[in-house]
RNA sequence: GCGCCUCUAGCUCAACGGCAGAGCAACGGACUCUUAAUCCGCAGGUUCUGGGUUCGAAUCCCAGGAGGCGCACCA
């Protein structure tokens, strides 16, 4: 029997029994299932035609004589009424006994991923967004048994039949009627070890969440770890706001920004480093606890803990310091982690990482000493801080901040593990951050580090304008003598410190990171859907 | 940017100077309860690209492309 006759046919047929199959669930009903009832009434009104079943069935019998009709990617229905998810089912039907049916029907649908034709019965395994249901078909009981036993691996299809448990124990959607929802031209890699390699899984994400289950993980988990964060932060009192990510000057943080142009204004803007200037013109306006989760870009290398464009959360708070905000990151970041890994003990790279609070709080020279053994301060002459960062293969260049900065970074980061607030950074390296209330040439900054790396970085605000001023001009002269990375005076800005800022502390958390911690992956790609790549070549 | 490594069928991988192969997928067939079903059959290739060495290159060399890791920079 030629392919596109059995299948027309199924099609058409399975229309008919769709109908009956949903006064069969009307009479039977799920209890406290409200989905059910909204079923029949959801989606378009279809023009010109009763019913979209019926639509569904003049589409199949309208390519009847194309010998290839069941291939066309085309001949599908504009919906399909699913009234329930492989796990709901699984859920409900948890108990049914071996051999049982259940009498309640149910509509399916989702992607066919393994395929058992086995003569007069069949198998096969469905998977939606919920997880995986198997399928039954018979050759008595299923309408287009061939066709669906030739359904290739990827097809899309909706399925209406009883929940049956086989003999062998699977719980299953018995095939009453099904139609193909759309069909696959490429498959989905191997069916036992999906796909590994790892350019496939950047560039073809669709596959890759398909096939891996790891990744789709990964993924489910960041998008709980965002909202649950919202609402920790609105629960705390704090507001979400939207601030611009073009910029006429790039500012809130010390790297290159990504350079773009506004034809009807005819000027330059910068995709934003950071939002933090912005936001703290926030709480100048009066929003004492505001935060923004968003996108920023910088214009620098790839690795696998960099992508160019990553998500941040910024977030300031009015009459507080730099204390309270350790307080709040290790409970948002303990609180995220039980929430999301039932546990703020977490295995990460083969390791366990304790994250409950307290973490322990150290300044930034006292862990050079423990850590490295190198007494060092602002006070220590350049000559020796040049010395030692050149030992340790760091830079040389820069005043005594930068060069104490350098030594901790080369010497220390990367060997502290668990949870720790570096404090006190020198106020050379922190043009934004305000000094320290007892500790001269430093400020009041910590940076919390997670298994060697920055996870957030947090300060008192620096609230005096011409302080601001001073550490913009002094920007603007490394700048000029060719740090591209220091910033630009921002006047803009200056004028609202200038109309007063109240006692602010002000956070970052890179929440790529935060999913890599909680996540316990390596690269940064493996938490970003679709990771900068370089485009690739078609050369067909 | 620099260094090291990788690239073979749709997917996962062999072959490592001597006829380019397997499993899965696809395609054809058998099979009435499978679980990565099994079995039989058929087909599938610019071995990333371009040069070179060699009687002979997927294999060795050079250049280029894409990717990974490390360094550098940062969050």
């Amino acid at each position: 029997m030629p392919r596109s006759t059995a299948s027309a046919a199924g099609s058409s047929r399975s229309s008919a029994r769709r109908r009956l199959s949903r006064r069969a669930v009307s009479r039977v009903s799920w209890q406290g299932s409200p989905r059910w009832s909204n079923t029949s009434t959801r989606g378009l009104p279809c023009m010109g035609c009763a019913s979209s079943t019926s639509a569904t069935s003049t589409g199949s019998e309208a390519v009847t004589n194309d010998s290839d009709a069941g291939r066309r990617a085309g001949d599908v229905p504009y919906r399909f009424a699913r009234d329930t998810t492989a796990a709901e089912v699984h859920e409900r039907f948890g108990s049914l006994g071996i051999g049982e049916s259940s009498g309640v029907v149910a509509s399916v649908a989702g992607r066919v991923m393994l395929s058992r034709p086995q003569g007069k019965v069949a198998f096969a395994e469905l998977r939606d967004s919920s997880g995986p249901i198997q399928l039954f078909a018979t050759e008595k009981g299923t309408p287009g048994y061939e066709a669906f036993c030739r359904l290739t691996l990827g097809a899309w299809i909706g399925v209406t039949g009883d929940v049956v448990r086989t003999r062998r124990g699977e719980l299953s959607v018995a095939v009453g009627s099904w139609e193909v929802l759309a069909r696959s031209r490429h498959n989905f890699g191997d069916k036992w070890r999906g796909v590994t390699d790892v350019e496939t899984r950047y560039r073809q994400r669709e596959m890759d969440l398909w096939a891996n289950p790891a990744s789709r993980r990964v993924f489910t988990m960041r998008s709980k770890l965002i909202t649950e964060l919202r609402h920790q932060l609105e629960r705390r009192g704090f507001l979400e706001v939207e601030t611009p990510v073009l910029q006429p000057i790039p500012g809130g943080a010390l790297a290159r920004p990504f350079t773009t142009h506004h034809n009807a204004l005819d000027v330059d803007l910068f995709l934003r480093i950071a939002p933090e200037l912005y936001l703290k013109r926030l709480v100048v306006g009066g929003f004492e606890r505001v935060f923004e989760i968003g996108r920023v870009f910088r214009n620098e290398g790839i690795s696998p803990r960099h992508n160019p464009e990553f998500t941040m959360l910024e977030l300031y708070q009015a009459y507080a310091d730099y204390g309270d905000l350790m307080s709040l990151t290790e409970e948002l970041v303990a609180g995220l982690a039980h929430e999301l890994c039932g546990s703020a003990r977490i295995p990460y790279g083969g390791k366990e990482l304790d994250l409950t609070p307290p973490w322990r709080r150290a300044t930034l020279l006292e862990l050079v000493a423990e850590q490295a053994g190198i007494e060092i301060s602002l006070d220590t002459p350049i000559d020796e801080l040049a010395r030692i960062s050149q030992e340790h293969g760091g830079q040389t260049t820069g005043g005594p901040g930068k060069l104490v900065l350098e030594i901790f970074e080369k010497t220390t980061e990367a060997t502290l593990w668990g949870p720790v607030f570096v404090c006190d950074y020198p106020a050379e390296v922190s043009p934004l951050a305000r000094r320290h209330r007892h500790m001269p040439g430093m400020v009041e900054r910590f940076e919390a580090i997670v298994a060697g790396r920055e996870l957030a970085n947090a300060f008192s605000e620096l609230v005096d304008p011409d302080d601001q001023r001073s550490r913009f001009v002094a920007q603007a002269s490394a700048r000029a003598a060719g740090d591209e990375e220091a910033m630009v005076l921002d006047e803009d800005f200056l004028r609202a410190l200038e109309r007063g800022m109240p006692p602010t502390a002000g956070l970052g958390i890179g929440i790529d990171r935060l999913v890599m911690l909680l996540a316990d992956v390596a690269n940064i790609r493996d938490v970003i859907l679709f990771p900068t790549m370089r485009p690739e070549a078609h050369g067909d």
